[in-house]
DNA sequence: TTTACTCATACGTAAAAAGTATAACAGCTA
DNA sequence: TAGCTGTTATACTTTTTACGTATGAGTAAA
């Protein structure tokens, strides 16, 4: 048994292995190599005398001692930290780490100068941003707080509306200029569209403030999981696209883009911030929410979540 | 700031430190240098960027910032040995270090086999057996259980009653046979008397079944702070003793030392053992106490203790 | 079968904590 | 007041130890 090696930190990476999934993949989040993590689980299990992980070469899964120990790590590992943050909190300065994740264009374009101004205000503070638009394993991705536009899908998560966004449908001027003036949602359907992946069912819903719905199934011209190419596609007069007021709010000013049938809008989607329930939230993380609570809403487009 | 030194040991140091009331002292205790805990002590210091002990060359205090980690440290300690236990359980064997201050004489004649048969039911256990007459100071001397004959004297241990001994006043029938044959308790004071220290006022209170004391003043001829100095020197026939009835039974069935006056006896002293309240008990301490309870009253010449 | 990924072992290196020796200082005793 | 003893901190050396790289073995999917 070596001796050193904190046994904090065997723990921490005895639950980022869990959470990741393996230990490469806990290796990689952690910046260290893969032997390394490797040892550190083996020596843990060679401190509790008790084998913690089944592991194959392509499969990971606690044995029965290794998930009562995954709970009760966690525990301790919430305890130090509380100690940690109150007896360094007469400093009062946020320090640590927050991995945030976040959409692509929203996290790029808006909430990118919120973080800024977050980490000048707590310079001591260590801030991972990540942009993602696809669903996530929290879990495995190991992120303190994870902000989703539109569903979470993850019933384990506590989600917590910020902000609603309303979505209109767009094109150019000179591509509506191709055909009749459309007056209601089927005359859409004459028009080419772009769309933004994942497009379920080739189906566009349209509702109007009256709360009629109707559902279009225009031809897609092209589609792609990259929203900022949507909405160059748009601009190129590929098609019709619909869009977050918030992405195109320039546009409709500049007369770039137009609303094609302006009562009609697509569903509105919330933005969320989803977390990790159970756990003691550092104090750096609530932070964090405080601003991103108030940052949303502030987003041109965006408006105050129903709740 | 050093990477690794184990942070639960900083704290346990620290811990350490404090109940010894110095560095060296916690040095001497944790087997490791003096300038090594220094270290210790400072790079908890430099990891929550406060001072946790104002050290002058001769006296080291808590500042407020240490005193509130020293709380919640042990809390925490203690709950990171409570995992420990709880996962090492499985083997089901005890484990860690136990140490235990008990009286000379009792210590080195009767719980010396118990204390090696528990060792030995329990190879993994590490004991540390103290043999101490003197008043401890708990805390500074860093032990699991101290048990004491007679009273304890600090009201902030839990003391726990483990038997009775009778006390006897003894001498060799010789001695005896130099004066009149004592009937009553001042027929005493004619003899020489060997004392064992502390020997509070020269006096000595006999009781008989009846209740009635009598407080006699004999003179002394030799103290002593060592029982089994005083056994010798009662056997070689220097004086009469008070002496406890197990150290002595076979000397009364041999003859070589007789009861001098047989109804009236020196008061009971109990025997007890004593803990740190508040403290998690972990599972080897609980084990010993359960063992100490039952050994205790079995020694010849112990009674059942009052409670 | 091949490819791509997993985890474990062996070995050399670099970092870090332990010890030793020493200096500075405070309280106690003569 | 001087000398003795015990305290803590610093400089330097040695040992320990945990890291990364390289490598081998094994499994699952293409």
């Amino acid at each position: 048994m070596s001796k050193s090696l904190d046994r904090l930190t065997l723990l921490e990476t005895f639950v980022r292995i869990a959470d990741a999934g393996s230990i490469s993949a806990a290796a990689r989040d952690l910046n260290l190599s893969q032997p390394s993590v490797s040892r550190q689980l083996a020596e843990l299990e060679s401190r509790f005398q008790s084998q913690l992980m089944r592991r194959t070469t392509h499969d990971l899964s606690l044995t029965a001692a290794g998930a009562e120990l995954l709970a009760d790590a966690r525990q301790l590992l919430d305890e130090w930290e509380a100690l940690e943050e109150k007896h360094l909190e007469t400093a009062e300065a946020l320090r640590g780490t927050l991995k945030i994740v976040a959409p692509l264009a929203i996290g790029q374009l808006h909430l990118m100068n919120t973080l800024l101004q977050f980490q000048q205000q707590h310079p001591l503070l260590s801030l991972s941003w990540q942009l993602e638009d696809r669903r996530i394993r929290f879990a495995e991705v190991g992120c303190d707080c994870w902000i989703k536009i539109g569903s979470v899908g993850d019933e384990s998560l506590i989600v917590e509306p910020l902000g609603q966004v309303e979505r209109i449908v767009v094109a150019t001027p000179a591509l509506l200029a191709t055909g009749n003036v459309p007056n209601k949602p089927a005359d859409l359907a004459q028009f080419p569209w772009v769309a933004l992946e994942p497009f379920e069912g080739q189906q566009i819903p349209l509702t109007n403030p009256k709360g009629k719905t109707v559902v279009i199934s225009p031809p897609v011209r092209m589609t792609t999981n990259n929203i900022f190419a949507l909405h160059k596609a748009t601009v190129a007069g590929l098609g019709l696209a619909i869009m977050p007021r918030w992405l195109i709010e320039d546009d409709l000013n500049h007369q770039t883009l137009v609303d094609v049938l302006p009562p009609w809008r697509a569903p509105r989607l919330t933005i969320h911030a989803a977390l990790l329930p159970g756990r003691r939230r550092p104090r750096r993380l609530q932070h964090f929410l405080v601003v991103i609570r108030v940052a949303v809403p502030q987003i041109p487009g965006v408006e105050q979540p129903l709740d």
